[in-house]
DNA sequence: CGGAATCCTATATGATACTG
DNA sequence: CAGTATCATATAGGATTCCG
């Protein structure tokens, strides 16, 4: 053993909390977790509710979420086809998270909005 | 007005929390946020602590965090230059709903581990 | 409908070298 | 030390088309 006087990066020591960063590190998983709080959907029901996602994104996400064991996936044998995605009890853990995200932005989105203006107007 | 039937998208309703998931949605805001939890540290200082970081990298995400009001500069006219980065006090709101993401890594973090596991060894 | 295939573009990230 | 410039690459994301 080496002896350490600097502390760890906290790459190394919080490596579990860059895993869930690595979670929401994209444009889409948390808006499809909290899309699907509710209950099980239908690809396109998810794309009606969110809106502005591509079909071929959307598989993408629903893909990773699969991957991380946040989301399940269930195809019914009639036609026309009917998949539906839902959270695992482990996705529906993550919930309350990102509803903290969703409280802190109610309560400061117009501050981050206000700092956008002021940087841009700063760059004029 | 026209009549909807159908819900609003959230991608329209719930903008702000979009604003707040962009935020995050990328690999080194949040890293860099938390590891300025303590208190103002130089650049230097940053990618010890953080690591696996190049310099060029972690200048773009403080001018990221930095044109969204979370993050403030200060520069001091000396020899070597010295500049010291600080979370802003919107900044410091950022904390908790990103430290319970924290707790919910170190609490779940092995269960998406797993899950991953078992998404490699199924598709083999 | 679900989703795969294809092509394209933008951006984040990475590596190196250089300037004040 | 702080930061920029320049190069390269990987990946996300967008748009279109086609199939079972």
């Amino acid at each position: 053993m080496t002896h350490h006087s600097q502390a760890e990066p906290v790459f190394v020591a919080d490596c579990r909390a860059r895993l869930a960063f690595d979670l929401l590190a994209n444009t889409w998983n948390a808006v499809v977790l909290w899309t699907l709080r509710h209950g099980p959907r239908r690809p396109v029901e998810l794309r009606e509710r969110i809106g502005g996602i591509r079909p071929k994104v959307l598989t993408e996400t629903l893909r990773r979420l699969e991957y991380n064991g946040l989301v399940s996936r269930t195809s019914y044998a009639e036609a026309p086809p009917r998949v539906e995605y839902a959270l695992t009890p482990l996705g529906r853990t993550l919930l309350g998270p990102i509803e903290a995200f969703g409280e802190w932005a109610a309560e400061h989105g117009d501050e981050v909005l206000d700092a956008q203006d002021r940087a841009e107007a700063a760059a004029r």
